[in-house]
DNA sequence: CAAAAAAATTAGGTTAGCCAAAGATCACAT
DNA sequence: ATGTGATCTTTGGCTAACCTAATTTTTTTG
């Protein structure tokens, strides 16, 4: 397995194909690969049992893909989780070093890194990190954006795209943060939040909005 | 810049590359590749100024190379002491995971890396850490076989092969430890050595004696 | 010093990935 | 139901590394 068809596998399962068909444009735009290459390497891992893949309709992964896919984003998670809690970084800049570390990151390490780290359950960003086994748990698929005014929800996960991510340390947001929706302005303006315990409101951007995930609170 | 044009600079350092010239076949050997190979990289490294290569005579570094080649031992042997004091590695096995993330180790985490652990002058088998500008200082190379009997003498660095570690592992040997020569048996037999401090002798193979390099203490 | 052995280079061929462009298929709006 | 644009696959071609085998150069040895 070479890193370029773990990167496939991952986007795969990034895009939704434990559940749904993942089309070659998404592959092909995730990944900056031309649309024909993406052909050509998709059929390969189909004749790996990693990907269904039925022409003109779509790529699934399979059951063994899926767990494939789930291990390398948990070494990509555990990566940021120690790129951020030991050394320091801001959670912004870890998703570029964990990119490639994920790929030369053995079973054993894994766990090495896994209790070091003291077992996290979710990276910097909120994204849940499988277990050793390839097992992941639902993650809330409700946007920020189509939170009600007025109410009181936790932020779970931000994407994880560095231009949004050092906006959102700038607005000094995290997951975890619990806020309450004071009001959507309109024309795809701002949402407008106020960060429990705090009097300042805060603006965050429409499509920022929409880049995160929340849990509504009981 | 590859990962496998990364491993031939890195080889050609340690085969003394900096001081003299090296063979193609000491690099076929040392990488496990075919000799037409290395002449074919090698000539890759020659045009980018890394190395020089006089044909038929042998390969050398340049500065350039040189610095390059520094940096990257440095971040062999940063992920090495990071195995072994922070995820509890023993000694004979980090070198395989350090093979591999040495190369997806920007100057950024290097430096992250070695601020984590405290900046560390040697890695778990004694070899020295070169600074971050790719400067190293001159090592010993002085073999424990070549010390008289009656000698006292400090281990300072091991060569990193697994089964050498192994077995010094098991014989409780470590860089730094300071020994006493015995007597060195005939006909190839072991090089008996007593530990500071140690009630009973060790007797180290009259290989492995000429795998590890000493300092003389004062 | 010449023949034999060793080492290095050159030549020809393979594989993994990538791309651009051409051709096939699909989806949807008239 | 048909035409058009979007999407997908196929084709032909490229580069980086690798290999084996043949040839050339250097070194060693009788
Ligand atoms: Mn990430
Ligand atoms: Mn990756
Ligand atoms: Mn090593
Ligand atoms: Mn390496």
């Amino acid at each position: 397995m070479t890193p370029m068809k773990e990167d496939y596998l991952k986007i795969i399962f990034e895009l939704g194909g434990s559940h749904k068909k993942v089309s070659n444009k998404d592959i092909s735009l995730g990944l900056g690969i031309a649309a024909g290459s993406v052909t050509e390497m998709v059929s390969k891992l189909a004749d790996e049992q990693l990907v269904v893949h039925e022409p003109y309709a779509g790529i699934s992964l399979t059951p063994k893909g899926e767990k494939y896919a789930a291990e390398l984003v948990r070494k990509h998670r555990l990566w940021e989780t120690f790129l951020v809690d030991k050394l320091h970084y801001n959670f912004a800049d870890v998703h570029q070093e964990a990119e490639v570390l994920e790929h030369q990151t053995s079973d054993r390490l894994a766990t090495a890194l896994d209790n070091f780290l003291q077992h996290p359950k979710a990276c910097p960003h909120g994204g849940v990190i499988p277990s050793a086994s390839g097992e992941f748990p639902e993650v809330s698929r409700v946007l920020l954006a189509d939170a009600k005014d007025g109410e009181k929800v936790t932020l779970e996960r931000f994407l994880d795209n560095h231009e949004l991510l050092t906006y959102l340390e700038e607005l000094q947001l995290r997951p975890g943060d619990e806020v309450t929706v004071v009001r959507h302005e309109p024309f795809e303006g701002p949402l407008v939040i106020k960060k429990a315990g705090a009097d300042q409101p805060i603006n965050v951007s429409y499509k920022a909005s929409h880049n995160i995930f929340i849990r509504a609170d009981k």
